[in-house]
DNA sequence: GCGACAG
DNA sequence: ATCTTGTCGC
């Protein structure tokens, strides 16, 4: 996959938190177009201490098709290092870089981290979106900012993320009783795109089968 | 102002 | 990441 360089990544946090204003407006625009998406590759990006891994899945029956690994620069995203709000600036080159060995088509991106569910509305999930010119998905465990109402027990329901008036995300419950992931559009997709595509890919399981494949790719070896 | 804070 | 609890795989 190409992408798009739009600004250095060795910058200030001062630097950083600016380019995430200025990429936002962007992104914005981008989640206009909601027309309903019918992928039929998915990808899973996620990240470690260790390394940034994507697998390709085919969505007929989630057979991964393609998976890359790369590992991330020694002193970069260790834990002293590592900002809430500027995960993008410690893991975002190694992704990138994971990203451009991918060769098979890739319809839409799923990430382990938040999209627009973020202090500055560029999680992750939607600069690299942006970046890679791909509509993408934020699916965390945890939020970083925002209020929500506990969803229904069944798998499917889910409730508004709201920061002040805005809607930002959803907490759904991709699985019958077990604890909700916090999903976000990325780039190019609505809120309501974003729940569709983690319940079209989490079904068996509660977190979405692109993320669990890739995640041992980024922690194992 | 203080603490919390994606991985 | 790291800690704890609830998720996940047998």
């Amino acid at each position: 996959m190409r992408c798009q360089k739009l600004h250095d990544w060795e910058v200030t946090p001062e630097e950083a938190e600016r380019i995430q204003l200025s990429l936002a407006s962007r992104i914005q625009r981008s989640l206009e177009s909601r027309a309903p998406i019918r992928p039929s590759t998915v990808a899973g990006a996620v990240v470690s201490a260790e390394a940034a891994a994507v697998a390709v899945l085919r969505t007929s029956d989630f057979a991964m098709v393609e998976a890359q690994r790369v590992e991330l620069p020694r002193p970069v995203a260790t834990p002293m290092h590592y900002r809430p709000g500027l995960m993008a600036f410690a893991y975002g080159p190694a992704l990138l870089r994971a990203f451009e060995l991918v060769e098979s088509p890739v319809d839409v991106v799923m990430f382990r981290a938040h999209g627009i569910a973020h202090p500055r509305r560029l999680g992750l999930a939607a600069h690299l979106g942006l970046l890679l010119g791909v509509p993408s998905v934020g699916c965390a465990d945890k939020l970083l900012c925002g209020e929500h109402a506990p969803p229904g027990l069944e798998r499917g329901e889910w409730t508004p993320v709201r920061d002040g008036d805005e809607i930002i995300g959803a907490c759904l419950r991709t699985r019958g009783g077990a604890r909700p992931l916090f999903v976000s559009p990325g780039y190019a997709l609505s809120v309501e795109g974003s729940v569709d595509l983690a319940l079209l890919t989490a079904s068996r399981y509660r977190m979405p089968e692109p993320l669990r494949e890739a995640r041992p790719l980024a922690e194992g070896h």
